[in-house]
DNA sequence: CTGAAAGCGCTTACAG
DNA sequence: CTGAAAGCGCTTACAG
């Protein structure tokens, strides 16, 4: 590839003008800009991104650690912070670790390795040595949905505990008493406050949580298959499940339809996180939906400020309740009857 | 953070001794070796890859840019990739054109700046100057799904024709005559390669594929929802739609629901792309599925075999069609009654 | 086995 | 406005 040198060569000036013009540099002269320009045309050549980071000690480049590409929600908080970085003039290289803290590490240690301006991440586990002195020695960084305690790393989230409130009186108006959730992993903040924000608000009504309702999942659909099979064998297995990602509610729906059980007539389903297709599942899902495009913008927003010296601020946004049928009887029923509701028994 | 200098400084040897024991160079003392880990490892030093790349001219990374990150087709096309790739000892820049030209370019011209070793690419469209420049100039560059004609280019990808007749065999024999399809941009060959496909299964039964009945899409689930709505707005409209990719197939049951119709009572449905969520919905969807994952991994093993002088392989694997319930009466009734099965009118 | 030195492709004070 | 030169952090022939 044509290389600073041959444009400098073929314009007939130093490379420090190549330089200078491809920089927007004012000093320089309208002639040897079009002399440059020319030849940078006529050459093809594209700067090396890689001798410039280098030198300047940059690369305009986040690197987004996330649990779980396969998790739409992840996919769209992906989506959303590239589009922003893509804005503010930074590109993002996307580490997946798929639940699991030793590629969290890798990720972390391979985009570290790159020298990225700034890491955003959504922490698997409590965080690795690596991480941990990654924050403190002062790499950029900002947690998105789920974050680390303890580290003065700004956060960037949806608080759920409202709509978890509403959707527990959802289910208490349905007349349901026996609730349980599959949870997420215990070392995730996740995992732990979404069981937390659900014990709070059925405890105001009177319902206990017993430890046989709550199930251990890991964010992904094979664990909430798995919880919801053993839920299923109770001697008084629940009236419904609470799936803390959208993962494991497909999996309990397989759990659920390999028993030959039926939503919500046998079992109630519900789920933290919004996806398109819960709209045409069968029955449609009701679902705590989160902010994802405003999350992962103001997280990329928070992480360049951080980067470019400004003081980044942490963000919590609410999540709220969507009611469809899969806990029952559609509590807003339409005012005029509509052909695409089934006539329920 | 420390550099090589400030290792070599701490161990008392040179930076090239400090290389050399980095890059598992044989000709290194053991006391050296010793020395020169002890100082990394107390002075928590991590090359740096930049400074690498600059200097080996080589980056370990693969570019890979895909037509839609929210298509779960491409979300586990592209996690299949990087798993291989890491295996192989490469990272992966993803990045998604939303379907659009010029964010494609945006991508490529990125990936390029950055001098990733190889490009997998699934073009949006026949490809840009920028490209096809660059696979003409010898870039190590692999299609994966979509490609590009005319181009000196491995491609590996599914071949859906058999699986297509398959499909409209199954409509045929279920009694429907009147088959549409939501096709992709023609620009691109999944585009138009299904609709040829399902033309010639058609024409095999003698049924005509009238031109009111191609629809045109973009991959996105919004022009499945407007091709849809067009199709119902028809004065004889079709018995069946068949989506080429699974968001128009989402766009086409949104469409069907706000006009209070079912599926497949009132209209049929099958997608090309299976996803897991197809199991759940409302009814169940008859769909083609690609055997995604190997298709990510031949194409990582094709690209790398290119970038390491190793003569590179285009593969074609086939997709199948999965039945379900979405084009009516399930031809494969289960031989004991089921409590899953609705009792169909 | 080891080190001094060149060089990858840039950017940027410095001097003119 | 322009260029020569230093230097970013590595790797790797070359000489010893």
């Amino acid at each position: 590839m044509a290389s600073i040198k041959d444009v400098a060569a073929a314009a007939g000036v130093s490379v420090a003008t190549v330089s200078r013009v491809l920089n927007d540099h004012p000093s320089v002269s309208p002639d040897a800009r079009t002399r440059v320009l020319a030849a940078v045309e006529r050459l093809g050549y594209r700067p090396n991104a890689v001798a410039r980071s280098l030198r300047t000690d940059q690369t305009r480049t986040l690197g987004l650690v996330i649990s779980d590409v396969l998790n739409p929600y992840f996919t769209e908080l992906a989506r959303s912070v590239e589009e922003e970085a893509r804005a503010l003039g930074y590109s993002v290289i996307i580490g997946n670790a798929d639940e699991r803290p030793d590629l969290q590490d890798h990720h972390v240690r391979t985009l570290l390795d790159r020298r990225i301006d700034g890491l955003l991440v959504s922490p698997t586990d409590g965080g690795s040595p690596l991480m941990l002195d990654a924050a403190r020695a002062g790499t950029p960084m900002v947690f998105v949905d789920r974050w680390i305690p303890g580290l003065d790393v700004p956060v960037v989230r949806a608080d759920g505990r409202s709509a978890v409130r509403d959707l527990v009186a959802h289910l208490h108006g349905l007349g349901h008493r026996r609730l349980a959730i599959i949870a997420g992993p215990a070392a995730t903040t996740t995992g732990s406050e979404r069981v937390e924000a659900f014990r709070e608000a059925m405890a105001e009504y009177g319902i206990p949580l017993p430890d046989a309702y709550i199930g251990q999942g890991d964010f992904q659909a094979e664990s909430g298959r798995r919880v919801t099979e053993g839920f299923l064998g109770l001697d008084e297995p629940p009236e419904v499940v609470f799936a803390a990602d959208n993962l494991m509610a497909l999996g309990a729906l397989d759990a659920v339809r390999a028993r030959g059980l039926r939503v919500p007539h046998d079992i109630a389903l519900a789920a933290f996180d919004d996806i398109p297709w819960f709209v045409h599942t069968d029955p449609p899902i009701t679902a705590i939906a989160q902010p994802t495009g405003e999350l992962g913008r103001a997280a990329v927003r928070a992480l360049v400020d951080r980067i470019e010296g400004r003081p980044p601020r942490s963000v919590t946004l609410a999540a709220r309740l969507v009611v469809r049928r899969s806990c029952g009887e559609d509590p807003n029923p339409p005012q005029s009857p509509s052909p695409v509701r089934r006539s329920t028994p």
